[in-house]
Parts: C-alpha cells; sequence; structure tokens
DNA sequence: ATTGAGCTTCCAGTCACTGGAATCCCTATA
DNA sequence: TATAGGGATTCCAGTGACTGGAAGCTCAAT
C-alpha cells in the first residue's frame, strides 16, 4: 500500500505520516522502486495514533501508549496513569482558560466599542485598575 | 535603568525583553557600554505585554495592542474586535478541550486500571468501541 | 515519447520563547 | 592593582508537531 491511500485510511496526510516514521513511530517496509510499502498494521497504527491525538496525548504519550498496546503483558494501571496525568493537564488548560476567558468577557462588556477612543480593555492592559 | 531592574519591576525574564526588542515590540536606548538603557515608558510597555501575553493574547495582537494604546485617535471599536476575536478562539479551545476531557474521562471510568492487561483506554484508541 | 499524478528527500518556517556558550563590563574587595 | 563575581552582551540551537515548498524520481496511460 502506498502512502497516499494509507493517509485516506487512516486520515493522517502524507506528510504527517513520513514525520512519523522519522521519529520512529511507525516502520513501514520498502518497495524496490524505493516507495513506503504499508500492511495492514501500519494503517491500524496510524489510526490508533490519529485517535490519540485527537484525544490531545504528546507524541511521547502516544509512543508509549502504543508499545503498551503491542505490549501483551501491559497493566492496564500504566494505561490509566498516563490518561490520568493527561486529564489533570486538560483540567488545567480549560481552568487557565475559562479564567481568562472571565476577565476577557468582562472587558469587553465594559467597553462601548465605537468611534472614541477611551477603552477599558487599553487602560486594564496599561495596568489601570480603575478604569477597567 | 538595566535589563535587570527591568525584568523584576516588569515581570518579564531578560531573555524575553530582548526577543521583545528583536521582534521590535519594543526599542529601548543604549547606553556608552553598549547595555540596554530603558525608560519608565518601556517598563509601562513591558508590563501591558505582560498582561496581554497573560489574557493569551498572540504577540501579533499585542503588537497591534499596544500600536493603538499608542494612537490618540483610535477608536475603542478596533480594540474591542481584537479581544472579541480573541474571546471567540478562547471558547473554541475550552469547547475542544472539554470534549477531549468528556471522552477521556469515560474512557478512565471504565479502565479497571489493575495489574491486567485488559484496557478499554487501548481498545478505544484501537478503534474498537465495544470495548470502550 | 510524453504527460501528469504520486512518490522521494531535504530544507526552512511556524510560535514564543528558552538554554547555553563565549565574551565583555562594572564594582568591590584583598 | 589584580582579581573575582555578577550582570550584561551576542549568537546559535532547541522546543512540539507538524507544514510548505523545491528538486527530482517512478509509474500508468495516452
Amino acid at each position: 500500500m502506498n502512502i497516499g491511500e494509507v493517509a485516506e485510511r487512516s486520515g493522517i496526510p502524507p506528510k504527517t505520516i513520513r514525520y512519523y516514521e522519522d521519529i520512529g513511530l511507525v516502520r513501514p517496509q520498502r518497495s524496490g522502486n524505493g516507495y513506503r510499502a504499508f500492511r495492514e498494521m501500519d494503517v491500524h497504527k496510524l489510526a490508533f495514533l490519529g485517535r490519540a491525538r485527537a484525544l490531545g496525548f504528546s507524541i511521547e504519550d502516544c509512543r508509549t501508549l502504543l508499545s503498551l498496546y503491542e505490549d501483551e503483558s501491559r497493566e492496564s494501571v500504566q494505561v490509566k496513569a498516563i490518561a490520568e496525568d493527561h486529564l489533570t493537564a486538560i483540567d488545567e488548560k480549560i481552568t487557565q482558560l475559562q479564567s481568562m476567558r472571565e476577565t476577557l468577557s468582562h472587558l469587553i462588556k465594559s467597553c462601548h466599542g465605537d468611534h472614541r477612543p477611551d477603552c477599558p480593555i487599553l487602560s486594564d492592559l496599561a495596568g489601570d485598575p480603575a478604569r477597567s
């Protein structure tokens, strides 16, 4: 199977598949013409990576998850620990974004948004808390 | 004022201040010895940048916001538009993270997390929806 | 024989810093 | 006065996870 078909079937663009090979996430064989020759297993792995990435796992987490997936003697607690750490990180990001959102939406509400220069958003950024 | 004192007063590390000069966000003068010579105005600008970055504005947004701040003939609607766009982007990120969070926490709940290899997290990543 | 699509490699750019090396300047102390 | 230190300078490289583009090779069809 050539890279184009694999890209279509796994949902991972060719450029990214080559990149994943570069960093050792997949190891497709090669045909006589120098083209990458993918097997079903490779497509499966790439789809796995696509789903893990879509859940926000880092490439290094993906590498670990893949190796656990292929390790028959894994313990599910290992997988769960990675997932829990990641969930914690997601929660922290959400909290941070919500705090930004809070401040920003207050500022936006207090700004007239007209042709005059007075702007509580700029006043706040400038460090004038009275005007925000 | 040297870079160390400015860093302390503005909360921006020296490395970052030099970087901000590189990309033209601040233009400190120079002393005879080649050291950067910051004025109050520069500290003020850097603190402005620090607050804008803390709200998640991109460097390019910060550049625009700074120039609006210094433009007496600005219209607050220009500032508000940037802030609203940014708020939209934040909301999109939050939504995406919450969707990841949702999926991930379901998977975590369904995983025993013991010494056995069976793992619904891996099964889901492998594309087996029945086992998740 | 030629065209065009698809494949190859390699290099550079993204974003916003951050670390490190080599060197220079200034001040205080022995 | 020599020296030691702390702080300043520049420049280069690396981060994460791709993505774009150029130059060139292969293959199938006309």
